[in-house]
DNA sequence: CGCCAGGACGCCC
DNA sequence: GGGCGTCATGGC
């Protein structure tokens, strides 16, 4: 499924459940931006600060100037790719509405993303909409020579630091997210450590992190496929579809079902 | 211009 | 413990 083509450095895959609009424009991950380019599609983009080139074309993706090393200690894991999102699909395909939220983009993936980013990240996302979070992300990536910040960069940092973001009254939570980093009581640790409900209420201890951040958190970073964050658009899928919960047939993966529904109902196809 | 956004918090009963 | 106004900013 891999193909290394050591002559110009791509790593090359068999394109299967795998969509880069559906996966990396679909407000779980927020620094990745569409550039055009002679493939039907290409993003570029970072984890943790290491930069990436990714296009699709017909049933490829591409991985430009990717060596086969770095594929395997950070892409492939990042992209999880070790996960068979077919047969999700073919479990949630049992619920009419989810068989045609799947149906609509069965390229779908959650990804495993940086811990610190996602949190910030999510923090920001609040009351917010997805353009406008991108461009208070990109300004706090420019205010640290254009990588995303880990909290040692903040070591310092208070509500007035994050003025220039225009972040708005999300400032004061900023600072009470990075000064929790700092001092240790909130760390990726937490992911690996504590079982779900304990996680959550570690992280709810953040002013300006409730259960819905700490779901996307706990779902975007730490890949707890049990956690369905709840924001505006999945209360207008429950109103409508699943007054009683989501189905049986989700169980131990609604927060993945949540992604489905999300990009759906947002295209207007549910 | 007004409505809304991947919400959380504080206050009220 | 649930309901409601408020918060800062700007996309549409």
């Amino acid at each position: 499924m891999i193909d290394y083509n050591a002559n110009n450095g791509d790593i090359i895959l068999k394109r299967e459940n795998f969509d880069l609009d559906e996966v990396l424009d679909n407000g779980q991950a927020f620094r990745w931006t569409r550039t055009e380019s002679g493939y039907d599609k290409t993003y570029t983009g970072h984890m943790m600060n290491k930069p990436l080139t990714i296009s699709q074309n017909g049933d490829r993706i591409i991985l430009h100037n990717t060596s086969r090393d770095e594929f395997l200690d950070v892409w492939y894991h990042y992209f999880d790719l070790e996960t068979d999102y077919r047969e999700l699909i073919r479990r949630f395909s049992e619920d009419e509405v989810l068989s045609k939220a799947c149906a609509f983009a069965p390229g779908i993936r959650i990804l495993n993303q940086d811990f610190e980013e996602t949190l910030l990240s999510f923090i920001l996302s609040q009351n917010n909409n997805i353009p406008r979070i991108k461009g208070i992300i990109g300004r706090l990536c420019e205010m640290n020579g254009g990588r995303f910040p880990t909290h040692e960069d903040l070591e310092f940092a208070d509500e007035q630091t994050f003025a220039p973001l225009r972040a708005g009254f999300r400032a004061r939570y900023l600072a009470d997210c990075v000064h929790k980093l700092n001092s240790g009581e909130i760390s990726r640790d937490i992911s690996d450590a504590l079982p779900d409900d304990e996680a959550m209420k570690k992280l709810c201890t953040i002013t300006g992190v409730g259960v819905k951040v700490a779901s996307c958190v706990l779902l975007f970073a730490c890949h707890r496929f049990s956690i369905c964050p709840v924001d505006v658009w999945i209360k207008r899928v429950n109103e409508r579809y699943y007054p009683n919960g989501f189905p049986e047939c989700t169980k131990g993966f609604e927060g993945l079902a949540q992604q489905y529904l999300f990009y759906a109902i947002r295209n207007n196809v549910i």
